[in-house]
RNA sequence: GGCCCGUUAGUCAAGUGGCCAAGACGUCGCCCUCUCACGGCGAAGGCAGGGGUUCGACUCCCCUACGGGUCACCA
């Protein structure tokens, strides 16, 4: 076979030879050690927060190791494009703060490796097949789809393993003859990788977080250009990270089924390989199994989802480093207030096995975050995320900013700080209590209680509030309050003898709270009275009596 | 089914031949305390199973079981 012929007959209109393409893409001056990552999605415009996982080690590993990272879009499949969905996904990622050096971008590419979207480089994809084709190493494959599924029914029923090789790979020697005959018959061909691997082959390989893992040669003919002349992943992959000088590809585990292939490829086309990080997958309990989180069925798998839940971006951020890096949690707590990026990432500390996603330690980890900002960041983000998913409250909030600054202070600051924010979405019903149009009476005072004493108290607490007293004077008073009207002004005293009170201070303080707040808890009684005002006091105080 | 990866408490995990097997979340109890939250103290809970190798295995090897992934002209 000539297979100079054949590359002519096939890609007639491929001029360009590898080295002048080589030629374009000159090595990278970096220093030494220096990583060179990528992030490769396909445009679908959804992030997962698999993606995402991968696009902070990425981004670590480059920016802590003096690199580059940089944004691929890798739209080889037009029915995975969706408009506006490279825009959605550097915005959604540069909320997170992952943001690239290079690379794609909304309306073009930065940098000097591109083109960046693997649409526009189909004639460096065909370059390469095409002297694959004429080292004999790739060939043109007519079958259709159903002579495909044939095959593998066949293979099925023969208990065989599936795909294009050995004797079913009917156009690997197929004579010139009847290929330029399906050629002049205008029928579409893909192009296949020839495999020379040998199922018995085993190799050892190493990978940078998996360690050293075994790899079974591939003998399966892969497509490597489909029919209309657009690469499949594996081949892009090859080409790619080969000409923009990928140093680190990180990937999710499930891409080791085709790492020998991959080997294959950057053997053949005579390519050094990039270094490999096959990370562990995020899963998910479902019926007490678990699985990959799945984009369909997880709403939880949708980076949209923490934004709209109202998860500060730093608390998925610290979290997701959690599972990253095993030290990570660790090291903030020993470094509570540094900036994540001080950390030292390293794909030592990265874990082989998949982690079940953990909303509880979410949610602790976003008190935590929450609880080291200052009041007014906390409104800031509260009131931002209001805007987008409670416009009432919203209102409510920019009414009055210094209002609902003092309350968001209370607790806050000092080595102790309150942590009863998960979210933004809870902030109304922490301080629904301080707004009348948003107050609601949510508990009586327990029946338990006689309902003259309870009135005996209000009634002596409304005489007797004084709203320029300090605290220990307030607090003296509802002892005072407490005393006069039968119920134990000292705790230790009540618990010592709680049959000779009608009750304690604990529970006259519980009445005030309820008449104030409406509520069994709140945050310190004498705080909450002091912002809402005398005025204000009484009128909920008289409201209940 | 073939191939590959994995398996330390409910969850995330440290651990690299000798430890009473860290720590965090969650759960429970106690303390602090006007409630809640915070904080402090404490408890329950684990090396999947079986063989080796070794004076000694969570750590090394083999087998089994279980879990996961992958077998497209999708990435």
């Amino acid at each position: 076979m000539d297979t100079n012929l054949l590359a002519d007959l096939l890609y007639p209109n491929i001029k360009t030879l590898p080295a002048d393409i080589e030629a374009r893409y000159p090595a990278r001056n970096l220093p030494e050690g220096a990583k060179v990552t990528r992030f490769a999605p396909s445009p679908t415009g959804f992030l997962h927060i698999g993606n995402l996982y991968g696009a902070f080690t990425d981004e670590r590993l480059a920016h802590t190791s003096g690199g580059v990272f940089y944004l691929r879009i890798e739209d080889t499949d037009a029915k995975r494009t969706v408009p506006n969905g490279i825009q959605i996904i550097i915005e959604t990622l540069a909320k997170l703060g992952v943001e690239f050096d290079e690379g794609a971008v909304i309306d073009g590419d930065n940098g000097a490796y591109g083109p960046y979207r693997q649409s526009e480089r189909a004639e460096i994809y065909q370059t390469y097949a095409k002297q694959l084709i004429r080292e004999g190493k790739a060939y043109p494959c007519f079958c259709t789809e159903e002579e495909l599924a044939a095959i593998r029914e066949r293979q099925e029923a023969e208990k065989l393993n599936p795909g294009y090789y050995g004797e079913f790979a009917i156009w690997r020697d197929a004579p010139i003859e009847s290929i330029r005959e399906k050629l002049d018959a205008g029928v579409p061909f893909v192009l296949r990788f020839r495999s020379e691997g040998d199922l018995n082959n085993k190799h050892k390989f190493r990978d940078e977080i998996k360690g050293e893992i075994d790899v079974t040669e591939n003998d399966i003919d892969h497509v490597i250009l489909k029919s209309d002349g657009i690469p499949t992943y594996h081949f892009a992959h090859a080409v790619d990270d080969h000409l923009m000088g990928t140093t680190h590809v990180i990937r999710d585990e499930s891409w080791l089924s085709t790492l020998p292939f991959h080997i294959q490829l950057f053997k053949a086309l005579g390519f050094k390989m990039p270094k490999y990080c096959h990370t562990a997958q995020v899963l998910k309990l479902d019926n007490g199994n678990k699985r990959k989180i799945s984009k369909r069925k997880d709403p939880e798998a949708a980076l949209t989802y923490y934004h709209s839940q109202g998860y500060p971006v730093a608390a998925v951020r610290e979290y997701l480093m959690t599972l990253l890096n095993s030290n990570f949690e660790e090291w903030r707590l020993a470094n509570p207030d540094a900036p994540i990026e001080s950390f030292k990432f390293t794909t030592k500390k990265m874990s082989v096995s998949g982690s079940l996603f953990d909303l509880d330690k979410l949610n602790d980890v976003s008190k935590n975050v929450i609880s080291r900002l200052t009041a007014d960041e906390v409104y800031d983000f509260t009131f931002a995320w209001a805007e987008e998913n409670d416009p009432q409250f919203a209102s409510v909030l920019e009414n009055d900013r210094e209002y609902a600054v003092r309350i968001l202070s209370i607790g806050r600051g000092g080595k102790k700080p309150r942590k009863d924010i998960a979210l933004w979405s809870e902030v109304k019903d922490y301080m629904s209590f301080f707004y009348d149009m948003l107050f609601t009476r949510e508990t009586a005072i327990p029946e338990s209680f006689s309902a003259e004493d309870v009135k005996a108290v209000l009634a002596d607490f409304i005489t007797s509030y004084d709203e320029n007293a300090d605290q220990n004077e307030w607090f003296a008073n509802i002892k005072a309050i407490a005393e006069k009207n039968g119920f134990c002004p000292d705790m230790k005293q009540y618990k010592a003898n709680p049959e000779g009170f009608k009750g304690s201070v604990a529970d006259v303080s519980m009445f005030l709270r309820v008449a104030v707040t409406g509520r069994m808890n709140s945050p310190d009684l004498y705080e909450v009275m002091q912002i809402l005002g005398k005025g204000q006091v009484l009128q909920r105080v008289n409201g209940l009596l």
